[in-house]
RNA sequence: GGCCCCGUGGUCAAGCGGUUAAGACAUCGCCCUUUCACGGCGGUAACUCGGGUUCGAGUCCCGACGGGGUCACCA
């Protein structure tokens, strides 16, 4: 049998790290399987519409490779997928439930519920359903629903006994059927609910493996009760675990760490966020931990799904990303990292390319960059502190003193290139005996004004040009006799 | 609160009755080195707690504690 899975977002406008990783798992189950994977709209809800909510899907799934063999832009067998437009479907399905007994007419009020809701919350009990409309006769049914009383159709679950059902990362799961509500099937303003048409769907377009987060866990006995109603298989599930931000938070929106695209607009590269996100929650049994997608399809096994929720952790997703960064051909990270340059050394004439050799293997996240680099358009302010390191055996005495000593060989270099002015000045502090460190920390501070930077005082001479970077010798000699 | 799930270092995580309890990130130290980064080497650090079962328990059972989920005309 052809296994099919299913990716079913509602479009909200954003991609929640956890919901991607949900779709990622489906797409590596149904590739490495060789079935299909079903992209379906879910949108219900039309009071949560979202313009351009859609696109998001598209256009992050497509981004991180994650591709559809059936969906609204791609059509297939089974379409319409998007919920909405399958609207007229659901109710003749769930008249047939009405028929069967298995479901009822409701003509009870959201007012009335919530009303009856919050005296029971009052009183310290757990809401549930009184199946009052249950027991309406078929006349009194009929004439409400002749008068055009609003109503809802709602599931009629057994209060006795329990249900069952196995999932793939949970076991087998049971659950006392008096716990189970008689949820809404269909909404009075004739639309399904979303566990109605959710069921619907994953019937009619033949889906296997229900793969979705764990959220649903308690609700599953309800969808099966739906299934076995209609005489329909039950398809296998696997739960996911929640992705955390911490052991008692999930990802969320509000501290901007939670969807795809702050991720990307921090720099985080789409492959390391896809490599990193797999790993939250399952691994390969063995000890390997770059993948590309095709490696990911190839290692994918449900069974090694872990059932304890994890931790999305920042450092780790970092470092995958500096990993790739360091293993993206040059010419791709160039252009890639250019952008981020141009933030604050837009006006200056630096030699990217150079620049770029020097930050590649320093760069975690893009969005970093900037910080490290503006020092070469802009001389920061520091403190003569910075002169004095030990190791290299500099203080602002020696530093006054052996930046007097490199000026005029600065001042005669011929040509002013990495290479010549290394030779230059390593000559020169060869002839004069003296330490390269007591020399070079010092001169690398004059210029750059940070105690680290990316490359040393021979690539931050050459990238700052011979003109800014006498200027900032001579400024900084002048701060050092001021303080003498 | 009812019901359900989960519990190995700070984090991810291997382990499926007998192991010196892997590995990775983070952290710390050393080496390389004109800083930082990269790279190399090494260190610190864990089975939530009680009871059982067993010759033997991180692995099985029960309980406690802790964390999470769920109880909508949201999905």
């Amino acid at each position: 049998m052809e296994i099919r899975t299913r990716f079913a977002p509602s479009p909200t406008g954003f991609m929640h790290l956890g919901g991607l990783r949900t779709a990622l798992y489906n797409y590596l189950f149904a590739r490495k399987m060789g079935g299909k994977f079903i992209l379906r709209i879910e949108d219900t809800d039309q009071d949560r519409y979202v313009e351009g909510a859609t696109e998001v899907i598209y256009d992050t799934l497509k981004g991180c490779g994650i591709n559809w063999d059936e969906g609204p832009d791609v059509g297939g067998p089974c379409g319409p997928y998007v919920q909405s437009e399958r609207k007229s479907l659901y109710l003749p399905y769930a008249k047939q439930l009405v028929e069967k007994g298995a479901a009822y007419y409701c003509f009870c009020t959201k007012e009335e519920l919530d009303e009856r809701r919050a005296a029971a919350e009052a009183k310290g009990e757990v809401f549930k359903y009184d199946k009052h409309c249950l027991n309406l006769s078929k006349e009194e049914i009929e004439e409400k629903l002749a008068s055009g009383i609003p109503y809802v159709i709602r599931m009629n679950c057994p209060t006795t006994g329990e249900s069952t059902y196995h999932d793939v990362v949970f076991g087998d799961m049971s659950f006392p059927n008096d716990t189970l509500d008689d949820m809404i099937l269909i909404k009075a303003d004739g639309m399904p609910t979303y566990n109605f048409a959710n069921v619907v769907d994953d019937h009619l377009m033949g889906i296997t493996h229900v793969m979705r987060g764990m959220e649903y866990l308690s609700s599953t006995p309800k969808y099966n009760l739906l299934y076995n109603a209609f005489g329909w298989e039950i398809p296998e599930y696997v739960h996911l675990t929640t992705v955390m931000r911490d052991s008692q938070h999930k990802l969320s929106k509000r501290d901007g760490d939670a969807y795809y695209s702050d991720f990307i607009e921090k720099g985080y590269l789409k492959e390391a966020l896809i490599n990193y996100l797999a790993l939250v929650g399952w691994n390969p049994g063995d000890e390997r931990e770059f993948f590309t997608m095709d490696e990911l399809v190839e290692a994918f096994d449900i069974n090694r799904l872990n059932n304890a929720p994890g931790i999305f952790d920042m450092d780790k997703l970092t470092w995958f990303n500096a990993e790739y960064i360091r293993k993206m051909p040059f010419e791709d990270y160039l252009a890639t990292v250019t952008p981020w340059f141009d933030k604050v050394l837009a006006g200056t004439n630096t030699d990217y390319r150079r620049l770029a050799e020097l930050m590649q293997s320093r760069t975690e996240v893009f969005n970093r960059v900037p910080d490290m680099v503006r020092f070469l358009a802009e001389m920061p302010e520091y403190d003569l502190e910075l002169y004095y390191n030990k190791k290299m055996k500099s203080d602002s005495q020696v530093a006054l003193e052996n930046l007097q000593f490199i000026l005029p060989v600065l001042e005669s270099i011929p040509e002013w290139t990495e290479t010549v002015i290394h030779d230059k000045v390593m000559e020169a502090i060869a002839a004069a005996g003296k330490k390269n460190g007591a020399v070079l920390w010092p001169l690398r501070i004059a210029i750059s004004g940070q105690a680290s930077t990316p490359g040393g005082a021979f690539e931050i001479a050459y990238l700052l040009g011979r003109e800014e970077t006498m200027k900032r010798l001579n400024a900084a000699l002048g701060k050092l006799s001021e303080n003498a």
